[in-house]
Formats: C-alpha cells, structure tokens, sequence
DNA sequence: GGTGTGATCGTA
DNA sequence: ACGATCACACCA
C-alpha cells in the first residue's frame, strides 16, 4: 500500500494535452469538512488558450476565466446553465495564454454520506460524480473555490501509487456545439 | 436502451 | 442570446 503524495507545481505545470491523461487514476481530496471526501479521476478534457475555439480562454482574458491565465495547480471553478459548476485544473502554459483540465467525472472513494447528502437525486452511488457538475456538486464546489491552490490547503489532488492507464480512452470532447466546435480528441477516460 | 426537453442565470 | 449540464419523461 503506497504512501500518499500530494502534487506539486512540478506536477501540474505540463501542457493540458499532457497533465489530462496523468490525471486519470489520481485522487481528489477535500478535507475542507468533518469528513474527508476522496474519489479517484476517472474522465477529463483538456482546454488549451489562444489555439482552442472552445476554451472558456479563446477570447482573451476576462473577469471569469482570470485564474486559467495563472499559475499551474489551481482550481478554475465557473458556472453553467444557469445552475451547474464544474471545476478545472490550471495546466501549464505559455506567459499570457491559459491551459486547464475540466475534471469530468470520478469514482467515489471515501465520504460517499456526504456526497449523496449534497446529491439527493443520484439514485446510485455511480452516479454521484459521473458528470462535470455532479462531481463539482459532490465536492461542494463554487465559486469560492475559483482559485484556490491546489498544492497547499483543504483541497488537493494525490498520488496513492495507482499509475495513469498506459492507454486510456480518447475521444473527442463532449458538450461542445457543432459548427464552431471542433473535434480535436482531447477527452481521457480510464478504460472500462 | 435511446431521444427530447425544461430548469435557470452569468457572461459576452 | 446562449452555454465545457443534469435528470426526468416518454418511447422502444
């Protein structure tokens, strides 16, 4: 049983195409309540800056997506649909440009009362961060949480000795409208 | 199993 | 106006 890492600048400060596939198999782990909630990544889309018509980013830097310019290893955190959150990870990337990793969809590892507390509606426990906004939802995500430091504080990614899939599944990402949407594959899942 | 649709509001 | 969504209704 492997000792528990928590990642580093080092670790986030990769291109988006190469900090989503490391992600998978990694641990989110919030211990900013009582009891700490832990669920291993399972599915992530990489959004990169000034070269990604369907990056929050594209357009240049704004009042929301401010934290995707900065650092590596913090959270971009932003609100959907009238309703929905959905958190990111901040990638490396160029000085002026943005590049993050939307966390898409976890397995539930630790303090699934908690989840399902803060998720009344998932019938099964598989369906408690099968989706962006679930998992955002299940942590308890919003927007107090855009840009906090993942490295340091309640909230962190950690490595327990479970290596990324030599070959995860790769698709092109969801959620996008046709048209100006592209189809570059930059969606990884943990292979069923 | 698959498809269609309403909810709801910050941002550009 | 519309979106990096979800869950339920309905049909099959």
């Amino acid at each position: 049983m492997a000792r528990l890492r928590r990642l580093t600048r080092r670790d986030y400060d990769l291109d988006p195409l190469a900090l989503a596939p490391a992600l998978l198999g990694k641990l989110l782990v919030s211990r900013e309540g009582p009891v700490e909630l832990r669920a291993r990544i399972t599915e992530v889309e990489a959004y990169l800056g000034s070269r990604d018509p369907a990056s929050h980013a594209y357009r240049g830097r704004t009042d929301r997506n401010t934290v995707m310019f900065g650092r590596p290893g913090r959270l971009y955190v932003y609100f959907v649909y009238g309703m929905h959150w959905c958190a990111n990870v901040v990638a490396g990337h160029p000085a002026g440009d943005a590049g993050a990793v939307l966390l898409r969809a976890a397995e539930p590892v630790a303090g699934l009362e908690v989840m399902r507390g803060r998720r009344p509606r998932a019938r099964r426990d598989t369906d408690l961060l099968s989706g962006p906004a679930k998992l955002a939802g299940a942590f308890g995500l919003d927007r107090g949480h855009d840009g906090i430091d993942l490295t340091r504080g309640p909230i962190g990614i950690w490595d327990d000795g479970v290596p990324p899939p030599a070959r995860p599944v790769v698709t092109a990402r969801v959620g996008l409208r046709e048209g100006r949407g592209d189809r570059e594959p930059w969606r990884f899942l943990v292979p069923a």
